[in-house]
DNA sequence: TTTTGTGAAGGAATTCACAGCA
DNA sequence: TGCTGTGAATTCCTTCACAAAA
């Protein structure tokens, strides 16, 4: 099967956003989809859409393309997102309570059931999901016993560090950073980071070039 | 100054997150650093920081290191960040009213001055920071009358294209896409798209790797 | 035929290693 | 001496072009 060192970091983030066009074709109704109409769709040459997907096997049909079904369900077995996983989530601000509401999580499987927040202002009080605002103590203590897999930090960036440490001496190996700074891991946890400035910035800087 | 072709995209990025590290040590007072003390900070190697700042020029002092404050000028200055940009949003759920609140845009300069929806029930709100909600129809006639240039886009993801669409008609040159679907533009529109489940998928991936 | 799968070629970005300057 | 700036070497990723298969 998986050829299972030596896949591009590229590659792996391509994949989620195969599946996306994916999803609404199979909703839709169509069965097969060829790499040339899969790579329109999501902004990439042909070669690249068969170059990732044959990284982990044959999923094609010579001279006719692929099963749009059963590539996806490749994709997201491949992704580990033919599964449920439970979240929790640190800092309850604006964006962290838009966070836990946003239905684009739950869609995929990943399910908020803890937040915290060091306010006492904050804890205790109950979010339009159900879910009750813990203080930060408990947090090693409910991702044991909710079997939490992933963490997000959405508190202000001086905090970061301390929350990832938290994080990481309660076993978490995989961290969702929106804090618009870097947070160091151990190489057994893995870190994503969400910085909307960063993506400001270069699109300022495009605009700068212009005007 | 700048050999202003080719440079690397990757390079952009960076400049941004160089910048972050910088703000902090000049804030607490810090007035040289190396690039090897900056690369540290940042996750990357002493090489890759002085070949990024050399595609601009010569900031540096050999055998010195770098002038804190003055770096930090020339990569707000590279990156456009040294001026105020207007931005309006489109869509105004639970993300959307995030992202309009949070300080880390009015911070760096990017100010909401529009905001807009297509739900009756919510046009004509005011919000907390004091921006009333739009109704979409009127989004080309804010957009030219406050000159606004930095379009953000907080929509469901069928409805991202239409509303990219409509920016774009109205004469918007840069847009950050907070859908998760990909959206078309001209090339003189730059892109850039924030996609949570994106990144989710890639701490599956590495997860899944493991157990 | 048609379209996938894939070595080989090409290109882009990073790292190396040292020359150049304070 | 110490650290930056930079061509050369290297690594990584993408594209090409065609063989293989339906």
């Amino acid at each position: 099967m998986a050829k299972s060192s030596k896949i591009p970091d590229p590659t792996i983030e391509r994949l989620a956003q195969y599946s996306r066009p994916l999803e609404v074709l199979l909703k839709n109704g169509a069965l097969l989809i060829l790499s040339e109409k899969l790579a329109e769709l999501c902004g990439v040459s042909p070669a690249q859409v068969r170059k990732d997907l044959a990284y982990f096997g044959e999923f094609g049909i010579r001279g006719v393309g692929y099963d749009i079904r059963a590539l996806l369900q490749e994709i997201k077995h491949i992704l580990a997102t033919d599964r449920e996983w439970t979240l929790c989530i640190v800092g309850m601000g604006n964006l962290g309570r838009a966070l836990v509401e946003n239905e684009n999580f739950q869609r995929r499987g990943y399910n908020f059931v803890a937040v915290f927040d060091s306010d006492p202002k904050k804890i205790g009080k109950t979010l339009p999901c159900g879910l009750t605002i813990e203080p930060a103590n408990k947090i090693r203590e409910l991702i044991r016993k909710l079997g939490i897999t992933i963490g997000v930090i959405s508190t202000p960036p001086f905090e970061a560090q301390r929350v990832a440490n938290l994080l990481i001496d309660s076993g978490i190996k995989a961290i969702l950073n929106f804090a618009p700074t870097r947070i160091r891991t151990p190489d057994n946890c893995a870190v994503e980071n969400v910085d909307f400035t960063v993506k400001l910035e270069n699109l300022a800087y495009h605009l700068g070039k212009i005007s």
